[in-house]
DNA sequence: GGAGTATCCCGCAAATTGGTGTAATATTGT
DNA sequence: ACAATATTACACCAATTTGCGGGATACTCC
């Protein structure tokens, strides 16, 4: 019931007709929003993007022609300041992954009900990054450490600063300790790991989380 | 108004005796859940862990003894399945990613609304990661390229492969092109980097979300 | 007391790295 | 269509790094 002296902008791309018309209706039906624009592809959008400048925008991932994941980077050029927020069925790592890598601002997926959907425009405004929950819990367990390592916290620590690209020596400086001692640790640590190169053990190390 | 044949059970780590109270207070007050202990420290809390048995555990950051992220694993350890949720002032980048990458399923300010909190413990229960939204956005950001990086693709593709520890060699393999062309992009890289060694050039791309 | 961790030492062959050039072809933006 | 960038490739060189083999001392935790 607060008065909007200017409401927020709204846009929509999105395929489905079905869809998009009723994203459409529900947003423009809010107090305080307007919508002023609904596409069915980027290549249309980007036409009229200029003009309309958005506050937030609505972004599916499978459209005909450039998806939504080329498009954010793309859109991200025309209108800087602008908030994407992605609504897809895709909740695999790598769709979410990619889309937040390349600047959306926040991820829901399509069973998110209407008034959700509102509440995330405006969190979205208000600095915060809307998520529906099982996408959360991708983003939140890509930080999650293995527990039940294989190594010691030394070996560990030597092992993070080789996957910075640094060298023995310069390992061994940064840590106060002889290059010997680096060498014994890598070594030990390729033993735990099965590995015989830096690059397999990163790649161990990374994908048991490790590292 | 659901029936609970079991009631969700709660602990909570605070040594804010004032705030420990409120929440038990809200927590047991509220349909289908239990409070089954409420201490204010870790040591205090681990000695009774494993008969209580939570469903979830409210975990503050800041506590006397062993702190809130320093607890996070071993709490896991003597209690694996449990949902632990960070309950802090703290926002900062480090102790945010500290938590996560220790094994927090969420991530709480605590100016977070009562009715948020209990929305919070079901949430996690089900699968969810909940957060508020500057931790939200926080997270969301540490994922976000650099849309001006200087880098071109292959460049940038290559700068990635070589912060995996792959030698040039491998690189070249794996991109189908030579070695000495994988030389050159990396030559190309440096001098846009401004850098001299690998290490560098991943520091300065990692810093700047070149990659 | 034994397992694991952390530290340091030696030697050696193979591979990698970083620097200096040059240059043809392809793609992209205006 | 032109200019700028991007991508590809080649040559020569010195220095450094890497991975593997062996062995040693000391400290901690259970």
């Amino acid at each position: 019931m607060q008065i909007q002296h200017t409401p927020i902008t709204v846009a929509i791309i999105e395929d489905d007709s079905m869809i998009r018309e009723s994203y459409s209706y529900l947003i423009a039906n809010s107090e305080g929003f307007e919508v002023v624009g609904a596409y069915k592809s980027y290549e249309e959008a980007a036409k009229n993007f200029l003009n309309i400048r958005p506050d937030v925008i609505l972004l599916d991932v499978e459209l005909p022609g450039i998806n939504g994941i080329e498009a954010l980077p793309k859109i991200k050029k025309l209108l800087p300041t602008v908030q994407i927020l992605i609504l897809t069925v895709y909740e695999n790592n790598e769709t979410v992954f990619d889309a937040l890598s390349q600047g959306a601002s926040g991820y829901l997926t399509k069973n998110t009900s209407s008034n959700k959907i509102i509440e995330a425009i405006k969190e979205v405004l208000e600095g915060g990054a809307p998520m529906s929950a099982g996408v959360a819990r991708l983003v939140i367990n890509s930080f999650q450490r293995n527990q039940n390592s294989p190594l010691s916290k030394r070996e560990t620590e030597v092992l993070e600063n080789v996957s910075l690209g640094k060298s023995r020596r310069r390992i061994a400086d940064e840590l106060f300790i002889d290059m010997e001692t680096v060498k014994t640790h890598i070594k030990n640590i390729y033993q735990k790991l099965d590995v015989h190169s830096k690059a397999d053990a990163i790649k161990t190390a990374k994908e048991n989380k490790f590292i």
